[in-house]
DNA sequence: AATATATACCTTGACAGGCGAAGTATAATG
DNA sequence: CATTATACTTCGCCTGTCAAGGTATATATT
């Protein structure tokens, strides 16, 4: 275990969906601005960003279409919906409910 | 999931670890204190609670005896080690790391 | 021309912490 | 005498993470 993978648990998806609100990305791009956002102290494994989609999408926080790119390696593009604005919100809300309850604990 | 069951992973270990810092204490003592410390907004399960001890102990962070009580039921308490100090604190770190992370992306 | 690197996505199987459920035992309360 | 509170334990499942492996295209290097 490094040092941050059990205490990020539980915030990948909320990652992803605020990146989405900005506009719509891509697997690689969305890692990619994670990494230079954390000063590359952070990055979401392949494997992890990706079951977060298959979760996301199956639940109807985002919806996903391929990019028209003539050149390059195919996108993924995905979109987050209503749905996902609000699950966003209000993983904000349980993240601050979470963050008081830790600090009182330890 | 509840709504604070996945953010607060990997939190158990450090909780307990703390309430120790201040006395020898008990499973039931502690959730109840923790009951207590949160106004009934969070406890430990008991299952996770109890395999939370038995890691602890198999790791070295801490040791347990039988109380000597002559009525009630049998408590098994636990003392922290020095290791389990030093783990604490690393703990208290690395929650610090983990929240400036989190606070940046999301 | 061949090799390496960057971009981009995907799947499988295993791991580890959390927890539901069930069980055991003693003491106090109504 | 039945219920509740105290107190601990074990079994097996669930779920998010991730190591490892794979596919494909384009550019840079040797």
């Amino acid at each position: 275990m490094n040092i941050t993978s059990d205490l990020l648990r539980g915030h990948t998806e909320t990652i992803i969906l605020k990146h989405l609100l900005e506009k719509d990305s891509y697997g690689y791009e969305i890692n990619k601005a994670i990494q230079e956002k954390t000063n590359n102290q952070y990055e979401l494994k392949e494997a992890t960003l990706y079951s977060a989609f298959r979760r996301l999408e199956t639940s109807g926080l985002i919806v996903s279409y391929w990019g028209d790119e003539q050149t390059g390696a195919r996108r993924r593009y995905y979109a987050i919906t209503n749905e996902g604005r609000a699950y966003y919100t209000q993983n904000r809300k349980d993240w601050e409910d979470a963050k008081t309850l830790i600090e009182t604990l330890i």
